[in-house]
DNA sequence: TTTTATTTACTGCTATAGCAGTAATAAAAT
DNA sequence: ATTTTATTACTGCTATAGCAGTAAATAAAA
């Protein structure tokens, strides 16, 4: 489907701001789970816990159609 | 939380592409309320049926970090 | 205006995401 | 090697997203 690794990504960057799973979790308001989950790729989480783990760590998500260019 | 207008993003698109709700739910495989939902901006919604949806429309999406510049 | 199509809104119902708790590996540190 | 920490995995349980159906409100077309 989306072929782009965003769990690779996050883990990356909770890894680099020196967080735990758990700690980024409280830290985005949302369960140890679904942060697991993220970074796994499961696709079925609900956007604004993805949207509270990007924010925690600074990732600006940014829309591009042939159209918006 | 997200100031970005997500939700008319893809009724712009939807309308350029000629596109009722109910067909862009059809052809993305998901319920029509769903993509109501989504041009709400309703935070909830699950990122796959997200995904399906900008899939349709050709809408890309792009993380971006101080990191991944 | 009247009709038709589309969008918005609401309603049960079902499926499941998310939760805390726990346990088992895996990795790091001592 | 042993201890400690972190990650992965699994389990009930609860809350709710998503669904089809329906209906009302808007918009577009006749």
């Amino acid at each position: 489907m989306n072929d782009f690794d965003l769990g690779a990504l996050i883990k990356d960057h909770r890894k680099k701001a020196g967080l735990t799973q758990l700690e980024l979790a409280n830290l985005a308001g949302v369960g140890k789970t679904t942060v697991f989950d993220i970074e796994k790729n499961k696709e079925t989480v609900r956007l604004n816990n993805l949207f509270a783990v990007l924010q925690v760590l600074n990732i600006k998500v940014e829309f591009k159609s042939p159209l918006t260019k």
